[in-house]
RNA sequence: CGGGGUAUAGCUCAGUCUGGUAGAGCGUUGCGUUUGGGACGCAAAAGUCGGGGGUUCGAAUCCCUCUACCCCGACCA
């Protein structure tokens, strides 16, 4: 590509509401621009970019046996009524009525029309197992789309669906897709770590999430560094703890706390630790509140309490009025000494260890020192309700927990039979009877990908593409072509026809900036390479190198240069 | 959904409190000087001040209203 036949468009300011590194250098590169929130133009630039992903998740997709085709954006409102999700999916499925008033969804996701699809298409056991994929635009009407194309609502998705017969089968399957995607993201050049995932109120067997690792990232995961295990921290288990708990030996007094609402001020205020304290709090359970407790330094997590028969569904804390009934006092002073016997305390497994310890007084302004367990109070239920901690031991017994962020850019998951179901997707088996299918799902978000590469790699300078993502390997650029000699000229275009025809992807810059506006420009859009021409390097038959991750270019031969970029 | 903020030149933003000639930087166009790390000079084009309504002799500025966009929050005791 010449430059002075492209489109480049690069800004030197940004939008001071642009708050990310991988926002803002899209937008200075010129390879997005918005058109509405969370809409946006993939300019030429950024599409060679999107292009370069959507391809290689394409080829290993293909090598693992799953089969392209392409579905309506729009879908239908009856489809998904007959699973029920036109109402349940709730404000992000955006809703759409055509000229006859017919109403349709602009599809977020694919389950329904594949499930369709299947139940039509596939009629005999011979069939399966058998995994469709489409790379499509898909719209969710985000609550609040931020960070550019990371959280935007119209995005690029390649999405998968196997159907088996089988649980064996579909296991199968799983484990090629998993395989795929980590030769996706091997390929990419990405860091990334397949962590277990909550499989949610889907149900299902298996779910692992694949997380680019950066600063920046929304999700959090936590990695042993003693083995393979990795999860989401919303999955990750807390090890049972091994230690017996110590014997009371404090005397339960209640002490004036007048203002200490908080365990961090509570724990300053006794001069204690934070895990000398015990957190309590009131949520909505299925027959009035429940009591969660908690070691003062650990969080709640709130899939794993979300789980509890106790509970409805994800937790909610109790309002002031509830708590005031249930208990008699407000936020900041709980405790489960005293607690009516029809409130059910449960207690996360650390907790369940503590003695001595420091706990609301269940009246305004007070607080229990020398509490212990049986003693003093109860215990319905010791379950793990917490969310791992740095240093945490791994649940499989090997290493140590790390903390680290993360930025879901693919996620693999054994569906079972929720649509097939639900859309009665049958096919014959061997002996001639109906069988519901099992599938799985496979998501990969292709334009999230190009946002999550910049974040975990880019500089002051710009963005630093890998390799296999860059929208050009290497740049040629061309000192001050309109005034050098007709022999610079001849030089720069020789050395892109021939970089060209060794099939390297090349761009000549070619549009006569100065020199310092177009090395910036280069290194702003990332290129991995580049290479410059000038009357100096001519004179003494030499070019010059620098790669995007150097502080200093070098001199090379044309060999030495195709031997580099080989 | 709740709270807050913003909307002025292609882009990034001043100007609004205290009403009185529409501003800057960057970008763009032309001319000239420059030419190895985002050059310099001169000249120029470019704005229904988000839309509508009102107050006023006079509104970017005050009031009402609509729209769009952004941020924070949705309760960890």
């Amino acid at each position: 590509m010449r430059l002075s036949q492209f489109h480049l468009a690069t800004v030197k300011e940004v939008p001071a509401d642009a708050e990310i590194a991988s926002h803002r250098l899209m937008l200075r590169a010129g390879m997005i621009r918005r058109l509405a929130s969370g809409l946006y133009t993939w300019s030429p630039l950024g599409l060679r970019v999107l292009r370069k992903v959507e391809r290689i998740v394409r080829e290993e997709m293909d090598r693992a046996g799953a089969i392209e085709l392409l579905m309506p954006s729009i879908q239908p409102k009856e489809l998904w009524e007959e699973t029920g999700r036109w109402e349940k999916f709730g404000g992000q499925l955006l809703k759409i009525k055509d000229r006859k008033q017919q109403e349709f969804c602009y599809g977020p996701t694919h389950e329904e029309v594949i499930t369709d699809f299947a139940r039509n298409e596939l009629k005999s056991y011979k069939q399966l197992p058998i995994n469709f994929y489409q790379i499509q635009t898909k719209f969710r009407d985000e609550i609040r789309p931020r960070f550019g194309v990371m959280r935007a609502r119209e995005f690029l998705m390649k999405d998968a669906y196997s159907f088996h017969l089988s649980q064996e089968s579909l296991a199968e399957t799983y484990a090629a897709m998993y395989q795929a995607y980590v030769r996706v993201f091997t390929r990419l050049g990405l860091t990334f770590r397949a962590v277990q995932a909550d499989s949610g109120a889907i149900g299902g067997h298996g779910s692992h999430e694949f997380q680019v690792l950066a600063d920046s990232g929304e999700d959090t995961i936590a990695f042993s560094d003693g083995s393979d295990y990795a999860a989401n921290l919303e999955k990750a288990e807390a090890r049972a703890p091994t230690a017996s708990r110590p014997a009371a030996t404090a005397p339960l007094q209640k002490v004036d706390t007048p203002t200490q609402k908080t365990i961090a001020s509570l724990a300053s205020f006794l001069g204690i630790s934070p895990r000398q304290c015990l957190k309590t709090l009131l949520v909505r359970g299925v027959n009035g509140v429940v009591a969660l407790c908690l070691r003062g330094d650990h969080e709640l997590n709130e899939v794993k309490a979300g789980k509890l028969a106790e509970l409805p569904g994800a937790p909610v804390l109790a309002s002031e009025e509830e708590i005031l009934a249930a208990c008699g006092t407000r936020p900041g002073f709980i405790g489960p000494l005293g607690l009516p016997d029809s409130i059910p305390v449960i207690v996360d497994r650390d907790a369940a260890l503590m003695a001595d310890f420091v706990c609301g007084g269940n009246t305004y302004g007070t607080h229990y020192t020398g509490a212990n367990w049986d003693r003093d109070t109860r215990i319905s239920r010791i379950t793990d309700l917490r969310n791992v901690v740095e240093g945490d031991a791994s649940p499989d017994g090997h290493g140590t927990l790390h903390i680290a962020r993360g930025i879901e850019v693919g996620h693999v998951f054994q569906l079972g039979q929720k649509y097939a179901e639900a859309l009665h997707a049958t096919v014959i088996d061997e002996s001639g009877k109906a069988q519901l299918m099992t599938m799985g799902c496979y998501g990969i978000g292709i334009s999230r990908i190009v946002a999550a590469a910049i974040e975990q790699r880019h500089d002051a300078a710009g963005i630093i593409w890998p390799e296999a993502m860059t929208p050009w390997r290497v740049a040629v650029c061309v000192i001050n072509p309109k005034n050098a000699s007709a022999a610079v000229n001849d030089a720069a275009e020789a050395l892109y026809q021939a970089l060209s025809q060794r099939g390297i992807e090349t761009v000549l810059d070619d549009r006569g900036l100065r020199p310092g506006n177009m090395f910036a420009d280069m290194e702003l859009i990332g290129i991995p390479h580049r290479v410059v021409v000038s009357e100096r390097g001519l004179a003494a038959g030499t070019l010059e190198y620098r790669g995007r991750e150097e502080s200093e270019s070098r001199t090379v031969s044309q060999d030495e240069l195709f031997a580099l970029l080989a």
